[in-house]
DNA sequence: ATGCAGCGGTGCAATTTTGCAGTTGTGTAA
DNA sequence: TTACACAACTGCAAAATTGCACCGCTGCAT
């Protein structure tokens, strides 16, 4: 009941969560430039070497923003040949949602990037790494397709499938510039929202 | 200041100190019989494994005993030329003190003793350990004196610093049987105390 | 009596943490 | 400009922790 997660499983959690949570704090006390990664570690109680462990950078200790990854659950009901343009938007929000997302009630991370604007650009640099494991995936699944073979045979499948990711990615990019402005949960969630709607309004006007 | 200890012997020492914390409270809770060394590591957050890294057997951490050692400081001072009674003895304590009581404040270790008479046994064969230790230092100040040649030539060094050890440390068996009935700390130094005059005393009138 | 489950305890390999030495880049004072 | 301190970050070897399989003993139900 208690035992979803072996110990060894649950303590790398918990020093991952004290780790960004210490660097968030410290963050908003005393700005992003005024915060070593040797303060970060000294308050989650590991040393300074751990702390490169599990972020490689700071500013992504203190955006809490980890490698991003796709679970075989999804990656099994991933298919290429039906609906991809919802199947990828969906890849994405869940991608985004699982490795950044994922813990997100406790985190101080919207409080962080509303107040240093500077951390922005590398939450884009993270959703670009988004981007390019969903790409893999697609281009992938292109590959071993029948019923896009046409199409390869004009275009290469890395092509094809960064077109499909930005098509697909749009409202999520629509949505964090969105939400910039004002970046709590609840806006990300409208804005992605709209912005999915205004995409299927658009998409049938422009062909 | 504050950095005398590394990062990684702070940390032992609290893991230590967790492990014992938690055997002697639920010991005193529960009866040393139903305590599982399992529960323990639980209580103090590490694996049932690295129970077995601090302590040997679960009684050794219910009474908070690591295995005895002797600093560098006091080997240095230790001379056999002179005053060896006082030496051991003092050697003896430190060796006691240092492991046994050496953060003795905030231990549970006499509640326990007091009331769980069977771990008693537990505490004089942890006191063998300490005399072994004594004796081999001794033995090997022995061995290396001019002062005690003339001795050795009739007997070996070991069977010497035996007997020593054995007289020197008379006073601390008295002490622990005397605390047997009364054991707080202010008990166990007044009778290590009387019994050292009573040594001191006796040792002349019989020989 | 005969299994059989539970607990103490050990050996070992995989994973994690730590310390330390070193590289790079950046600001700042002489 | 040069020099120097300081912080981010990496490589590597030693130490600590974990998981797991396993042994021996003991009590207990069948």
């Amino acid at each position: 009941m208690s035992q979803l997660l072996s110990l060894r499983d649950r303590k790398r959690t918990e020093t991952w969560a004290a780790l960004h949570n210490a660097a968030a704090r410290l963050t908003l006390e005393n700005g992003p430039d005024r915060v070593t990664t040797e303060a970060i570690s000294a308050q989650a109680n590991v040393s300074a070497r751990t702390f490169f462990n599990y972020f490689s950078t700071k500013e992504d200790a203190i955006l809490g923003l980890q490698d991003p990854s796709i679970d075989d659950t999804w990656l099994e009901a991933f298919d290429v040949d039906a609906n991809l343009l919802d199947q990828v938007s969906r890849l994405l929000v869940h991608v985004v949602h699982s490795t950044e997302g994922g813990a997100d009630g406790d985190s101080l991370r919207m409080e962080v990037v509303q107040r240093f604007p500077q951390l922005r650009q590398r939450r884009f640099g993270y959703f670009l790494k988004v981007e390019q494991l969903v790409r893999d995936v697609v281009t992938e699944g292109i590959t071993a397709s029948a019923k896009w073979a046409d199409v390869a045979q004009h275009h290469r499948a890395e092509d094809i499938s960064r077109m499909i990711v930005l098509i697909a990615g749009a409202p999520m990019r629509y949505a964090m510039q969105e939400s910039a402005h004002a970046p709590t949960l609840d806006n990300q969630f409208a804005a992605l929202s709209t912005a999915n709607a205004l995409l299927r309004e658009v998409l049938p006007e422009i062909q």
